[in-house]
DNA sequence: CGTTTTTGACCCGCGC
DNA sequence: GCGCGGGTCAAAAACG
């Protein structure tokens, strides 16, 4: 079943008439329709010209590596983007009475790191960041992009 | 038995 | 220095 070119609310149904499995849900929600911009979108002259201009997330480069993050409409917290994560922390922080959670990727060389957690502004969101960039990819195996905001 | 989660402790930068 | 906010470590527990 594909899901991604249904509406939020037609997804909403779907979600309530019990025929999807959670797998196809924690997938399905990182499509664009699921997602709101982290801040006011941005006009074109801010636009940075190595990364493709998109809605939606917020880039920062830090120490020669990039940072994305984005904001995605969804009641479960773990979205599979593909990859295996291992959780290293938790911590309660400012201005938002829901946790952060700390994620390495398991995979051994790759230093990729994430982070999740609810938006404590609009609970229906959650927040998720990554900083890095995967160095391995298994053939045959589809991963989240969060710059095209599509599996690649 | 190898891997992951849990959770408090630890660490570090910053403002005062 | 000290406390605060945020990020990470690591030992024990849980998991499959």
């Amino acid at each position: 079943m594909d899901l991604s070119d249904l509406s939020f609310f037609e997804f909403a149904e779907r979600l309530l008439s019990d025929e999807v499995s959670p797998e196809v849900i924690a997938s399905s929600m990182l499509q664009p329709q699921f997602q709101k911009p982290i801040h006011p979108i941005p006009s074109s002259s801010s636009c940075n010209s190595s990364l493709k201009c998109m809605s939606g997330s917020k880039k920062v480069k830090v120490d020669g590596g990039l940072r994305i993050a984005f904001r995605t409409k969804s009641k479960l917290e773990i979205l599979d983007d593909g990859y295996k994560w291992r959780k290293y922390g938790k911590k309660s922080v400012k201005n938002n009475p829901n946790p952060r959670n700390y994620y390495h990727c398991s995979t051994q060389g790759c230093h990729v790191k994430k982070r999740v957690e609810r938006d404590g502004e609009d609970n229906s969101y959650v927040i998720t960041t990554y900083e890095g960039v995967h160095n391995h990819r298994s053939p045959g195996v589809l991963y989240y992009d969060p710059i095209n905001t599509s599996y690649m």
